[in-house]
DNA sequence: ATAAAAAGCAATTAATTACTCACCTTTAGA
DNA sequence: TCTAAAGGTGAGTAATTAATTGCTTTTTAT
């Protein structure tokens, strides 16, 4: 029943994120992953070469869609604070709809298993903190945001703030809607942003 | 060589911490704790019934001596704002001098390995922001912050960003001094908490 | 059509690791 | 002082699990 390579692998990164949202990384072994593809385990060792490979690969993909995500409906020419606004509710909703992701963003085991790993999660979170300085820059420059806001301070707080709520969301099984938090976070952030 | 069994359950859980701030929760096995404490592997399980025992202990220290951290140099005669910021400072400056409890308080490992660790941290959390969430009630009486504060709210808001700041201090090696950031924390939380 | 490459598998390996067992040594209390 | 419990150990055990091996089947390209 061999499948092509391409079809193969995209199938196991799937079920690695699926089995990581409901059981944790720790219990994502390879013999799960390969029992919920439907092939056997060796089999597995034929498209990736080793369990880290996997987990890289599913990293590689979180960090592609979650930037088509985040990017998804913005429009350059919105204001700074509306492209914030809207970065973080696709930012959420995206999330919301792939669970597995604050368990593979924020574990610490894949952080100090892997060097490799750990620089893949690095550069995503570093992206992501570029990302939002720059619109807090722009809405700076606009006159949207207090003339005295610290930039980089902030931009690394907004990204605190949000991974707190995702270890939160992941640890309480992921009992509350993450679409409308976006909305709330907004409006908490309002008064750290504008002058008044 | 005996020792009796408090000095020893002490030394272990001492260990056990230690491990887990330079190496991380997964690999403190219980030959690395036992060649730390400088006893045979068997040894150690004269002293807990299993593994989990030991981090059972390391949480309920850790729940122990924060709140007594964050109560510490605290005056009740304090005004609520003053009471909440010297809370930050404390928890940060305990925070900073043991680096294993961001890696215990936020380990997915322990979360979903166990439910009684699991139950032990979310009790722990529960308790942190229920003071946080008192102290915010008593500020918006005083009239010290905003008439509309939502005080659930804003308690598990800075519960997430406290949060988020441990992990980024972890994750990147306690490269930054968490005690300055309390300072800034605080400041960054102004202008949500206060009219103006 | 066919040979080579890719995909698949059953069986095994090698490493790790929590935990047990049988026995010895130290400590403390009657 | 003597004995029983507590503390300690070397040598296992059993379970888990990533990765290998040797072989078969399927796919692909010529």
């Amino acid at each position: 029943m061999g499948k092509p390579q391409e079809q193969r692998r995209k199938e196991i990164v799937q079920a690695t994120m699926d089995l990581t949202a409901e059981l944790g990384i720790k219990s994502v072994t390879t013999q799960a992953i390969a029992d919920k593809v439907g092939i056997a385990q060796p089999t597995v060792f034929r498209h990736f070469k080793t369990r880290d490979d996997i987990f890289a690969a599913v990293i590689g993909w979180i960090a592609e869609n979650l930037s088509k995500a985040i990017l998804s409906g913005t429009n350059p020419d919105d204001s700074p604070d509306e492209q914030l606004r809207k970065l973080l509710k696709n930012q959420l909703t995206f999330i919301n709809k792939h669970r597995a992701v604050p368990k593979i963003l924020f574990s610490d085991v894949l952080n100090l298993e892997s060097p490799k790993l750990k620089a893949l999660l690095q550069e995503l979170m570093n992206g992501y903190i570029k990302r939002v300085t720059q619109l807090l820059q722009q809405g700076k420059e606009n006159g949207l945001f207090r003339k005295n806001l610290d930039t980089d301070q902030t931009a690394r707080y907004i990204a605190a703030l949000i991974q707190g709520l995702l270890v939160r969301w992941s640890v309480y099984e992921f009992n509350f809607s993450l679409e409308k938090e976006a909305e709330i976070i907004w409006n908490f952030l309002q008064p750290v942003l504008k002058e008044n």
